[in-house]
DNA sequence: AGTGTATATTTACACTGTAAATAAAATTAT
DNA sequence: ATAATTTTATTTACAGTGTAAATATACACT
């Protein structure tokens, strides 16, 4: 007996493989992970997954680009939640309020995407590229918008060398020189966003402090305070 | 046959265990981490292990407390080349450039300890929180040495909410309700190196910025302008 | 109807950690 | 010196993993 008929019972058995390893990742990690236990609690065979995934890293990958994908659409939704001119600072903090937000409810899958994921898994940077540009999108874009206005206080930060052979540098929508101090900005509130969540995550922050929150609250504002300049108000001074 | 007689060519096996384990590490990642393949490589089968280390977690503990204590040793060899009155200030540089070097040079070990380390493996807090706060007292020692001279601005920051029974409470050598302040800032500090460690290590940083380094010299001294301020020069004031 | 392809199965192999029983070497006690 | 004991390694075995190969069936198309 081989393939009794289940096609009607399993229409997209993809989805049906990448939900029950997403509810094995939050259930017990992301190391326990294996296409066999997938197999069994879908009440199929582990090779059926080979039909679906060429590798136990495809599946990895394709989970890590859902991550993205719901990383990148909370932290939008954030930053279009303070919608229209002179709010930039309202959407620079919800972002990182949502950054933190997103960790805390999916732990498995921010180390998954941010951290050292999966044994032996080497992610491909080159297909992971795209979904992490975009997540970190709302973060760059309120950035830029804050230079644009003239209110970017990056002081002395030193500019990324991205050389233009970089696959990197072809992803920038805007590749203007005047983007670099964007990103370098852009990059040392992601590392403190990160390096405060990431400790909190997995769980060396709480031997020292209960309750992140706060603390959290007070690196964004810092941030807030490092790298924001107060508005020019033209009107005032010209006249 | 059985046992033939190695007793003198191996004298202390224990150790030869970690040895190849931190070669396998650092060779080809923490994951890849097998007892059979250790005992191949020793000439030894696979159960001897189990005379030294009653488990495969329990050999993964071993190893985090070796790197504590590299680490740790690293640490305070930096803060100690800069002793003396008046000179704070470069012991908190000397930590923090130590701190990324030491990164840099064991990627492996740094993820082993301040990452997510091992598939399946839940670190025993317990038996490694006094090496790790001995790794960080170079660290919460040099902002204490501040804290104590009247320089460190550390602004509103929210102290640390430590319940008495907490273990982590036992631990503190000076356990006064004024050292909170000083737990606060060097969690912050913390955070803030391995924010921009960790991403640089795990290659995520590369993929937008060239050489690290500097990135990492400007956010220490961005530290040190957030949370230092000027000596009072009580001579200069008072007469 | 017949053919072809997609999808699943079975089987198999090389790996992993680890438990149990066993045996020899090393140490200690008589 | 001989006997008993402990330590340290062995072999064997089991349950688990990813994945390659061959095979067989359901479905779609000609």
């Amino acid at each position: 007996m081989a393939r009794p008929f289940r096609a009607l019972q399993m229409p997209n058995l993809s989805e049906s493989i990448k939900n029950t390893a997403w509810r094995q990742i939050t259930e017990s990690g992301a190391s326990t992970l294996s296409l066999r236990s997938i197999a069994r609690e879908l009440g199929i065979t582990a090779p059926a997954i080979y039909n679906y995934f060429s590798d136990r890293d495809a599946l990895v990958t394709a989970l890590i680009i859902d991550a993205y994908a719901s990383f990148g659409d909370c932290q939008h939704a954030a930053r279009d939640a303070h919608p229209g001119p002179g709010r930039e600072i309202d959407r620079l903090r919800a972002t990182g309020i949502a950054y933190r937000k997103w960790a805390l409810n999916h732990p498995h899958r921010y180390m998954l995407i941010f951290g050292s994921p999966v044994p032996g898994y080497v992610p491909p940077m080159q297909e992971l590229l795209p979904v992490m540009m975009r997540s970190l999108g709302a973060l760059v874009g309120t950035i830029a918008e804050l230079h644009a206005l003239g209110r970017l206080d990056a002081g002395s930060v030193p500019l990324p060398l991205v050389d233009s052979g970089h696959r990197f540098f072809t992803l920038l929508e805007t590749a203007d020189e005047s983007m670099l101090v964007v990103y370098a900005v852009s990059i040392l509130v992601w590392s403190r966003v990160h390096g405060l969540v990431s400790l909190e995550i997995t769980g060396q922050l709480p031997q020292f402090v209960q309750g992140g929150a706060a603390l959290y609250r007070f690196e964004l504002e810092s941030i807030c305070r490092q790298f924001i300049r107060a508005p020019e108000d033209e009107e005032k001074i010209i006249p």
